[in-house]
Formats: C-alpha cells, sequence, structure tokens
DNA sequence: ATTCTTGCAAACCCTTTGCAAGCTA
DNA sequence: TAGCTTGCAAAGGGTTTGCAAGAAT
C-alpha cells in the first residue's frame, strides 16, 4: 500500500554515498515520517518494537552520520540532542513548545537583516540561526 | 583603582534575590568581564588560580542559578554548554566563529517578520532565536 | 538562629568506542 | 571478496547530587 514504503528514506541514503543499510533505512525511515524531533534513546525505543536487535548505539551512529550529510538536523534545546529529517535548502522552522510539530519555512525574513547588520560591526561570511517558538493552533485549542 | 571592582557582579546578584556569595560574585564578575563565552570547566579552571578553594561544582550551581535568573545565556554549541554574561532586554548576538568575540545586537530585525509568519501558521505566543556567526574584523586581519 | 551555599567525591546519564561477527556493494 | 556496519558491553566525559561544614541575612 502506498504511503508505507521505505523507499524515500534508501534513496536518500543512497544518492548521499550512504549504504543502504537495513538499520539506517529504518531509521531514517522513521525521522521522515513524523512531524517533530526526537532524542535517540526515545527513537530506539520506539523502533525496538519492530526491530528487535536494532542497537542503541548504531542508532547513534546513523544519526551522526546522517546530520552530517545533511540529511537530518541536530538540535540542542534543553537536555540531550533532538533530531530530525530536514528537507533540502536554506530554511527556518516553526516548532511548537508543547508538543514538538515543525514547520518549515521555505522563505527567510532574515537574511538581509542579517546581512547589513554583520557589515556594519565589521563581520563577513554570515550565517544565521534562526528558530521560532510558539504554541501551535491544535495545542491551543486543546 | 577602577575598573576592578566586583560592585556591578554584587548588585546583580542582590537585584535577583540571590544572596552574593564570594563564590557567585567571583563567577559573574568574571563573566561580566570577557567578551566571549565559556565552559563552566575553562571559568573553574581559571578562577582557581586567584580562588584555590573554589569548587566545579559550585560554579556549575552558580551558572545555573545566574541563567535561570536570566542574568547569563547557557549555549549549547558545539560539546558541552557554554556560558556568557547577557545584558537585559531583548537583544540577539553577533559572534566570531573563530575568537568567540560577541556583539549584542540591541535593534531587532527579525520579531516583525517572525510574528506574521507564525500566524500565518496558526502559532501563537511566539518567540524567536536568532544568532548571527561570521567573522569578525580582527580575524580576518590575522 | 535560620536558611542557603559550598566542597568534595561519588553517582548519573547521554554518548562514544573496541572488537569480533555480519552484511553491502 | 574487500570494506563498511552492527551489537554488545565497557569506557568516557560533562554535569548533577548527597551530605556535613561553613556563610549570608
Amino acid at each position: 500500500m502506498a504511503g508505507t514504503s521505505t523507499e524515500p528514506a534508501r534513496a536518500a541514503l543512497q544518492r548521499h554515498g550512504m549504504r543502504a543499510t537495513e538499520q539506517r533505512v529504518v531509521v531514517l525511515d522513521a525521522l521522515m515520517r513524523r512531524h517533530d524531533d526526537v532524542t535517540a534513546q526515545a527513537l530506539h525505543e520506539e523502533l525496538r518494537a519492530d526491530h528487535p536487535g536494532l542497537g542503541l548505539a548504531t542508532v547513534y551512529r546513523a544519526l551522526g552520520a546522517l546530520a552530517e550529510a545533511g540529511v537530518i538536523d541536530a538540535l540542542q534545546h534543553g537536555h540531550g540532542t533532538c533530531w530530525r529529517y530536514c528537507s533540502p535548502g536554506h530554511h527556518h522552522h516553526l516548532t511548537c513548545d508543547r508538543c514538538h510539530a515543525v514547520v518549515e519555512l521555505h522563505h527567510c525574513g532574515v537574511g538581509e537583516w542579517a546581512d547589513r547588520v554583520a557589515a556594519e560591526h565589521g563581520y563577513s561570511d554570515v550565517a544565521h540561526v534562526v528558530e521560532l517558538r510558539g504554541t501551535c493552533a491544535a495545542c491551543r485549542a486543546a
């Protein structure tokens, strides 16, 4: 049935020159399906239900490799690292403080201001990290 | 002599309802003097030269309390947490990737965009985290 | 005098690493 | 087949905590 294929994950792995092992496919596929971010341990716990042999170290290694390849993002909010799938191209995220639902913002309203301000202070090669956080409609209603 | 008083640190502590112990004063004073961020361990190492009895756990506790009071910022870039003094009021930071020198930007060019975009997606109570990173003039020249 | 804070060292917890076995291309 | 990847368990490293002694208000 449609929507349950792991092909997208497999394809993404190969596109980035990573071997498409079952474990990596499973990890990436899980991230591509969810709308929020997860810790390595929570993800491991979750995946273990269907994949009893999957090791925690393997999850950590897969996440590290995927992040290095730019396929996923590592987030440092709070205690421990959280991970989430991240589509290509420059964009920012709007996340819900309560449920961690994420909206990707592909139109960036910061670059111009950032470049101007940085130049005023003599800084060059400026990058910006932006994260918007609020309460999503669903959580507000709840 | 001027410039070496720990009064500002002491005052900031009391203003936030924290007991002005010698250790806390020393920690906050050190942060108020520097233009970059530090790890707890590095700060401890540094302060130990003049304050042999100062414990690492005390540094961690002081930093945690100061951050909770909003007097300093906790940063999660790279491995381990870094800390830096942060003046009051809404502002953002422009930091040098090489030397970690910080410029505080008290004019925010993001709020309007953030609020609009968030509203478009049904999010409310929106806050934004922004950090600009580049190479400062001094490092570029070096 | 009371309550909070400190130092030390041990405990914690998330994450990484070594190594032999298993898989991918 | 050659070389990467996995699992397990042990090691690592930054941070937190328990507790008795010491300060601050």
